[in-house]
DNA sequence: AAGCTTTGTGCAAAGCTTTGCATGAAGAAA
DNA sequence: TTTCTTCATGCAAAGCTTTGCACAAAGCTT
């Protein structure tokens, strides 16, 4: 019936002794003696005893929270992801709680302050696709809280980021659609602003160059990455006077979108146009047709993230740039002969 | 540079006054004099204080956090239902930490466990498809720790539980695969423990009944809800002499698990076969073609846990059985002629 | 037997907040 | 001037754990 969780106190009251001696003995402490230990532990076992974190907390000055903000928790990308960190954190004892920017500035801003405010021990963070300054992250590393960025990232020379390689993966798919015979190739990127969309052109433009094809710069539409921006983008690059027989997709929303606008045109895949994207294992195939894509190891993300920020808790002055290698998987969408 | 954050005393010592001058302050409250409230309060905001959430928690016995577990967290189903949760957690004030049962009994037990360890205010629940004993939710109970199911529960005369009308919803798949002239209707359904089996297999069997449809046993295939063994559960089917015309799987994975075996054999949806899901938005919407399917109100399931867990809080002694209205959408996997 | 070491426990502070009660001062009433 | 309010503020306990230091008793040495 009682709610109550039992405590160090009860313990000590009921055996007739303090509670020091039972905190000591519960730890084996040498300065026990072991009649004493083994009368406590036996107590403790009997009464379902464990330590108040909170206690701990208020004592260690630590909540074994760790604060993980991500666009959306919607998308298998980012909840691929968050299962990664989790799995790390639990392994270390610390929880995860989950706040989402909805892709907005303002709840990223806030979505920060909260997470402060419940004292969370460090922070993961996506940014938003708004994102563009970064005050509310320069206080945090100025408070010297642990902050890990990956995916999209900022302030590189001063956190932690753990990101795909963008530029050797657009690199492949250009190659790629070379191999199989793409003429014309563009690319829809997302907000100027976002790494992912700098880098992913750099090396969408490098790959063109080692190629030997052109660049063109109306094969380059921008959208804001969301299923139905892309989806436009992808229509007005279908109503150009020499449209493209191929598209990139910036990540895996943009290349549903770049899908469904094809589609729309009743043009086939891949004989009419090639497209291929940079989406997380679980989407790609799940379409029809099956995707080709540079797949993310989304959970290995997530792992590599919680890594760094433990790896932060333990060093004040440590960061580091991990970038993982990508797999870039041939499907049905862009495979024209085989 | 400095880590630690501003408490009630250093706000004291800097205004040579006691720390309850400070924290009745903060509160407006009417013992402390309007300029001694400005000054404090201007301080305070200066300082950027914030009240330690583990000392309010220890004094208050609250941690304010929401423990919450489902089979697994990459289900855009489950990810939306969390979505849910948190939209209303967070307007209470409350974290939502999440455990992924992986659907195995025994994680399960340890989540439960880890979450009560880390002293959560409650629990919100679907239980994984191993689950057919309780005690470890028994315990929960005595403890008077605030639960709520949702989609798969147990122990519905003691707490609260938020599913679907899933006897419902099944009598409308059956007639609406007559409407479209379909006449062997198969069910792939899940363990058998598992209430949303059971009401699941009723409905199915109260529709056929409707319909004027003879019930034959040999139409109703197991899984145990992996895509997996939908695949081969949907393979089963087809090999039987007289091969059902129209299937419907249990839920979304099982949906797609049995698109993936219909595909492979050649078969085409909805011609040669109908298929209707019992899946989420999302889902149905991605694959090709897209899928007939009761769809859930996910969003709203986890909004509706989440109420129900707050009345919980409020009043000891409440639980309530919420059933959420389901809707039919016809899409192409299982409509004819149209 | 006196003094020293060893062994086993307990005290109390720190970490932070809230809140009932006590205290002190100032002002008002007698 | 004395006593009683009133007003503003401080004290201390509670919530739970860890840990440095102090203390007491017992056993040992000389």
């Amino acid at each position: 019936m009682g709610n109550r969780y039992i405590s160090l106190k009860d313990l000590a009251n009921e055996l007739n002794v303090s509670i020091s001696t039972v905190s000591r003995a519960l730890k084996d402490h040498p300065d026990i003696s072991v009649e004493m230990r083994q009368k406590v532990k036996k107590l403790a076992q009997e009464r379902n005893y464990s330590p108040n974190p909170l206690a701990m907390g208020l004592l260690k000055q630590t909540t074994g929270m760790i604060g993980v903000i991500v666009p959306d928790v919607v998308t298998h990308f980012y909840a691929s992801i968050i299962a990664g960190i989790e799995s790390l954190a639990r392994k270390k004892g610390y929880f995860v709680v989950i706040a989402s920017s909805g892709e907005s500035y303002e709840k990223e801003v806030e979505a920060v302050e909260n997470l402060v405010k419940a004292r969370v021990d460090g922070l993961i963070v996506c940014l938003s696709r708004e994102t563009q300054t970064y005050h509310h992250f320069e206080k945090i590393i100025e408070q010297n809280i642990p902050l890990v960025f990956f995916d999209r990232v900022c302030l590189e020379d001063r956190v932690s980021c753990v990101t795909a390689d963008n530029i050797d993966a657009s690199k492949r798919i250009v190659h790629h659609f070379k191999n199989q015979g793409y003429k014309r190739i563009a690319f829809i990127s997302g907000p100027r602003h976002l790494n992912i969309s700098k880098e992913r052109l750099a090396g969408y433009m490098e790959g063109l160059n080692e190629a030997g094809y052109p660049f063109s710069p109306e094969l380059v539409e921008q959208c804001n990455l969301s299923l139905e921006s892309a989806k436009s983008a992808m229509s007005r690059l279908l109503q150009l006077p020499n449209p493209p027989d191929a598209v990139f997709g910036i990540n895996d929303t943009v290349a549903f979108g770049a899908m469904k606008g094809i589609k729309e045109r009743k043009l086939r895949i891949p004989e009419d146009i090639g497209l291929v994207g940079f989406t997380d294992e679980f989407h790609a195939t799940v379409v029809e047709p099956p995707l080709t894509s540079i797949t993310h190891p989304t959970f290995k993300i997530g792992q590599e993230a919680a890594k760094q920020f433990f790896k932060r808790m333990k060093h004040q002055d440590t960061h580091h740039v991990s970038i993982l290698k990508t797999n870039l998987i041939e499907r049905a969408s862009s495979v024209r002969n085989s």
